[in-house]
DNA sequence: AATACGCTTGAACAGTTGCTCAAATGACGA
DNA sequence: TCGTCATTTGAGCAACTGTTCAAGCGTATT
């Protein structure tokens, strides 16, 4: 795995990177954040959830999908902290974790109108 | 798929919800980037490049991995029009392809830091 | 207690991903 | 033209992902 070797310059841009990028822990949860935004059906329900909190079945309703399949993803969200949840009866109902995790998303709306 | 049967509210929210949503093809676009960028090696990547352009092998310098395993990563970006390249006699040095791009990974290292 | 409802869970399966390895390409220098 | 170097490419593969299906759990209504 060397550097290339027909210059001196590389190895100067190599320490200049490794001294700019975040620390492995910061990258590895960055792209921890986006996996879980990365799938349609698990974004579709953040960007729902942006919105107002709402339970499981409304949002297989929303998105057409089997109540399993949601919940199956919502764990998943659960687990990114991303979601938090609320019991009420019989029901469960999802909203976004923290104000963190909904300004990523208002920015990414922005972003989709540009 | 039914909506819950208990109250009427519901369908109101589900029909909110439809109508706050962005286009399939804007969420299905907004999902491939954070697709994209929800691999660490990619995002390292991304990251390195935020702060200059780079050759392939000082990418895989900086990462510690092989070139091979790079340039296959980097043939992903280039699809999914995330960096571009420039050739230069042997050697292509890559970078962010636009400012729309620059601006989420900026917005992200802010995230970074809370 | 019995039933119904909203939701969760685990197994299973097809499809996808990210790497390695070996071979190929294309530009440069001897 | 021959060899070398930077990069690309394709096959192959273990690991992971997102869904369905069937079963289970907990709460409310009767």
């Amino acid at each position: 795995m060397p550097v290339c070797k027909t210059t001196v310059i590389n190895q100067e841009n190599v320490k200049r990177i490794l001294d700019f990028l975040p620390s492995p822990p910061k990258v590895e949860g960055l792209s921890e954040t986006f996996k879980t935004l990365s799938d349609p059906t698990r974004l579709r329900i953040v960007l729902a959830l942006s919105k107002q909190e709402l339970c499981v079945c409304d949002i297989a309703a929303v998105l057409n999908m089997s109540v399993s399949a949601i919940s199956h993803q919502l764990r998943l969200l659960k687990n990114s902290r991303i979601v938090k949840f609320r019991k009420q009866g019989k029901m469960v109902f999802y909203e976004l974790d923290d104000q963190h995790i909904n300004r990523l998303i208002q920015d990414s709306l922005e972003h989709l109108n540009e």
